[in-house]
RNA sequence: GGAGUCUUAGCUCAAUUGGUUAGAGCGCCGCCCUGUCACGGCGGAGGUUGCGGGUUCGAGCCCCGUAGACUCCGCCA
């Protein structure tokens, strides 16, 4: 038996008078009485079946007890559509099925939410996801990301990468997020870690002189959840051997270009513009800048040097720093989102939120009565006030100022309302990362990136002295509109800088050698310079479809608090279970 | 762990200042309807206003608690 003859997108003009078979979803019936319509839909599209009772009435008949979402298969002849009735909306909207059999293969009950209107209640949506992802806007999602991940497949495999796969019951490493723990049977006590990225393979996958690996891979990290932040999540994960990071950029940006054409059939500008981390702090406030808004933070510690403004008196007299950030036309804001605003810069350290309205003609605020005429004059001139301005000012340390003035930044677009054009692409890589951060909680340095980012050549020396938070990795991340898409790093290949970088963040001598002795020992024998990337699938996917969230654009995603609905996991399990894995909850019941 | 927003019919939402029997559209059920494509017409069913408590003559609305969803902070090498 043949199920069907074409897909519901396929017939046009040229099939009519053809008898064909088709097989579907009840999209919608129109029943007049006499004659009834159905739009009979599946994964490829819409076309319409005519019942005629003149013609064939016990087929008729049948038709009248269709219901929305039953599955059919009608055979019947294409015919030109009357004239006058053709639907422009419908690729196959010139012709319609007359129907002469059908077989109605699967009854459904009546759905819990309409598949054909924007449903508010995710919940809902994801306790019947197989439902959920009927709805053409969702297929679209999945047949979307299909495409993405086989570009990125072509790409890479015609530039001689080997998709190599690493495993997922892997080892637990001590630093980076929460690991997911799988308890060994074999070996009572012990666990496996799922991986949170295939980092420490794909590097000895370069000791073992594959030299392109790639890998559509899974990763896992247990922390909490958001928009854009799943426990297990893909990456399309690349190391190369011989390469600097030139040469990842020129990976990267062509994958792009083949990737926005596939997806939107765009061409894309190569190559993307570069900022040093540095730079992006200074002028945006973000190490992911969203550059659409072209706004920018600007240094006027030189206009206020000889201030008796306390507040930027005391900011330039502590080392800080005294920056500002023109709201272009948020004068109109309110003075509770002022003072909202001035809650979030509390929030990340700041004192305090001064600001300057430009309204009417005047500067309406509290702190330019402290301000000289030619103080006044030169913030004018600097930052470009014009009526309707709204100038807000950080005077702090410098990382409190650039992370304040940088989240002031974000919210002043929405409180604008900026509707940015859904095609804008603004692209960037961010260079020059910090090597290290000083964790005041753990008083100990952290790897920014990872433990095996290589430090920039010039800044080797700095490791032993006391400026070892100066020192810059070879680290990059690509950033699209203002998300972090991927991030890679030139990485030690050198087992003696390997080991004294672990020693910086404190993984002492046979630590080194329990955790990580593998790596070190693979890279004495001979490993190559090597470096790689890894970009977040669910994110681009993501841009790509206009998506607000990335549970947008995974088939069966879990909730804020990692709950998958539909099957309801996690569950618990039966105590003969946890028995054989030599595993006890410690849970109150 | 914290903050915010939300929760009214199967779905999307409304309900004036706290005031009569909580409404509408879609969906559903029944009947009618032979060219619709958001088909149309008539009729009908459908509600513990998330849950618990309080204030009040009276609570969907005010207060307290609690649960859940979402967004954000912390966290995410």
């Amino acid at each position: 038996m043949i199920f069907r003859t074409h897909h519901c997108a396929a017939l046009r003009d040229k099939d009519i008078g053809n008898r064909v078979t088709l097989a579907g979803w009840v999209g919608s019936r129109r029943d007049h009485g006499g004659v009834i319509f159905v739009d009979l839909r599946d994964r490829e599209g819409v076309t319409q079946v005519v019942f005629r009772p003149e013609e064939q009435a016990a087929v008729a008949e049948a038709a009248h007890g269709l219901r929305d979402e039953d599955v059919i298969q009608v055979s019947g002849k294409v015919a030109k559509r009357l004239e006058g009735t053709e639907n422009a909306k419908l690729s196959t909207g010139a012709i319609e099925v007359v129907a002469d059999e059908l077989k109605i293969l699967n009854k459904a009950d009546v759905l819990p939410f309409p598949l054909d209107e924007q449903i508010a209640n995710e919940d809902l949506r994801l306790a019947h996801r197989y439902l959920d992802l009927r709805r053409p806007g969702m297929a679209q999602n999945l047949r979307l990301r299909h495409r993405v991940i086989k570009t990125v497949r072509d790409v890479l495999d015609a530039d001689g990468f080997w998709e190599v796969e690493t495993p997922i019951l892997s080892k637990s490493t001590p630093e980076g997020a929460r690991d997911f723990l799988v308890p060994s049977r074999l070996n009572p006590g012990a666990f496996y870690a799922l991986p949170q990225a295939p980092q420490q393979y794909k590097q000895l996958l370069m000791a073992a002189g594959v030299e392109k690996y790639f890998q559509i891979a899974r990763c896992f990290r247990d922390e909490d959840l958001r928009a854009d932040r799943q426990p297990e999540f893909t990456q399309a994960d690349i190391e190369m051997s011989f390469v600097t990071a030139e040469d990842i950029f020129a990976l990267i940006e062509k994958m792009f270009v083949a990737v926005f054409r596939e997806a939107w059939g765009v061409e894309i500008k190569t190559p993307f513009p570069r900022l040093t981390y540095r730079e992006a702090m200074d002028r945006f406030g973000s190490d992911k800048p969203d550059t659409r808004w072209t706004q920018e933070i600007v240094d006027v510690g030189g206009i206020f040097a000889g201030t008796e403004f306390k507040v930027f008196r005391g900011a330039l007299d502590n080392g800080g720093v005294v920056r500002a950030l023109n709201a272009k036309g948020l004068a109109k804001i309110t003075t509770g989102q002022i003072e909202e605003l001035t809650e979030m810069a509390k929030q990340y350290g700041a004192k305090g939120l001064a600001f300057i309205k430009c309204e009417n003609g005047e500067w309406k605020s509290p702190i330019v009565k402290f301000f000289t005429d030619a103080e006044k004059a030169a913030l004018k001139d600097r930052l470009n006030i014009e009526e309707g301005d709204l100038v807000l000012f950080g005077a702090d340390k410098l990382d409190t100022v650039c992370e304040v003035l940088g989240r002031v930044r974000l919210r002043a677009v929405e409180l604008l309302g900026i509707k940015h054009d859904p095609q804008r692409l603004d692209f960037l890589w961010v260079v020059d990362f910090p090597l290290l951060a000083w964790s005041e909680e753990e008083k100990k340095w952290n790897a920014v990136h990872h433990p095996f980012t290589r430090p920039k050549a010039e800044d080797v020396a700095l490791l032993d002295g006391d400026k070892t938070g100066e020192a810059r990795a070879e680290a990059y991340d690509i950033v699209l509109n203002g998300v972090e898409i991927g991030g890679g790093s030139i990485r030690i290949h050198e087992a003696d800088l390997q080991s004294k970088m672990f020693g910086i963040l404190g993984v002492d001598d046979e630590q080194q050698a329990s955790m990580f002795g593998h790596l070190l020992k693979a890279f004495k024998f001979g490993a190559p310079p090597h470096g790689g990337i890894a970009l977040g699938l669910d994110r681009l996917v993501m841009l790509l479809a206009h998506a607000d969230s990335i549970r947008d654009v995974i088939a069966f995603p879990k909730n804020n608090r990692g709950v998958e609905l539909m099957t309801g996991s996690p569950s618990v399990v039966d105590f003969k279970q946890l028995r054989e894995l030599y595993i006890a909850s410690t849970k109150k019941a």
